[in-house]
DNA sequence: TAAGTCACAAACCGTCTCTC
DNA sequence: GAGAGACGGTTTGTGACTTA
């Protein structure tokens, strides 16, 4: 079964990488086979990056980040900005290759001192939704490693970390790294060292205070100093008030969305799953995007 | 104040039914 | 009979709110 969802997905990236990471936010271009480990390069990464001579001339690096919301943000207020994610060049953004890594690398050592990284790793294998799938738990983060898109996304989670912990030594740079609240990402080891090395704090917000369709409580991890200006408490009065507006926004669309279906098992126990426009709920909105700028603008002129 | 309750959530897989 | 699509089942953690 894993083979031929493997084939499947290979044969999406190969015909229509775009449309690929449309719908999967979780791939590569690679086989496993080929699957660059960055943890075992340390030293080689250590010097590519030190001896880097390149310009430094972005203020932001809008990573995962497929609809670019948060760059256009500050293209808009005239800074520079970079978008990398496999759905816009699936060989040169492909983090679980070596030429994806140092990519990724040369970006960041782009940044200015005080640049911005917002990142939004895939999350599709790491929360709540896909239990019965990654089977990750409170004492193993690392979840069934024999399934091969939780080994996929377990490696994209571990370079992902290293890249800014290698970034951290040559750059002062500040980041936010964004995933719903029940996802397990900030468990695993590789990010516990990260935010023990790069001082992180980990606040709660809803995307619903930013304009987005649905609730979603998220957990944002990162160095940004003001990152406790984004913290929303969702209170009854909110949830009501935000659950009308939804229903307006659903009633002046053509055709409406559904993010998620709910169900009732049996008698008492209600289910949920995911609905055919899941996939869009993961886009930032500007709102947001806005929200991040205005606290690092703050920050920038601390520093 | 602590414990319990409630609402909610960036999938995936196997099986069944329908259509051709 | 093959393929497409619908549908049901499975799983846990977080944080606000309520109640004792």
């Amino acid at each position: 079964m894993e083979s031929r969802q493997w084939i499947l997905t290979w044969l999406l990236i190969i015909f229509h990488p775009l449309e690929a990471a449309k719908e999967e936010d979780l791939s590569t271009s690679l086989s496993e086979g080929q699957w660059f480990h960055a943890e075992r390069h340390m030293e080689e990464l250590d010097q590519y990056l030190r001896e880097y001579s390149g310009v430094q001339d972005l203020s932001c690096l809008d990573v995962f980040g497929y609809s670019g919301t948060i760059a256009k943000c500050w293209r808009q207020k005239g800074w520079s900005a970079e978008q990398y994610d496999i759905g816009l060049n699936h060989r040169s953004n492909d983090l679980l290759s070596k030429r994806g890594f140092l990519q990724l690398c040369r970006l960041g050592m782009r940044l200015i001192a005080g640049g911005m990284v917002v990142a939004g790793p895939p999350c599709a294998m790491n929360i709540f939704l896909s239990t019965s799938v990654h089977r990750r738990h409170e004492l193993g983060p690392e979840g069934d490693v024999e399934n091969f898109r939780v080994r996929m996304s377990n490696l994209l989670a571990h370079n992902f970390a290293v890249w800014l912990e290698l970034l951290n030594r040559y750059r002062k740079v500040w980041f936010i790294i964004e995933q719903p609240c029940s996802s397990y990402l900030f468990k695993m080891n590789c990010m516990l060292a990260l935010a023990a090395v790069a001082c992180c704090t980990k606040i709660t917000t809803w995307m619903a205070f930013f304009q987005h369709d649905m609730l979603k409580p998220t957990h944002l991890m990162g160095n940004l100093p003001g990152i406790k200006g984004l913290t929303r408490v969702m209170r009854k009065a909110d949830r009501e008030k935000f659950k009308k507006r939804f229903e307006l926004r659903q009633a002046k669309r053509k055709s409406p969305r559904t993010y998620v279906v709910k169900g009732v098992k049996g008698q008492s126990k209600k289910t949920v799953q995911g609905g055919k426009h899941l996939c869009l709920s993961a886009n930032y909105t500007p709102a947001f995007a806005r929200a991040i700028f205005k606290i690092w603008v703050q920050s920038l002129q601390d520093l």
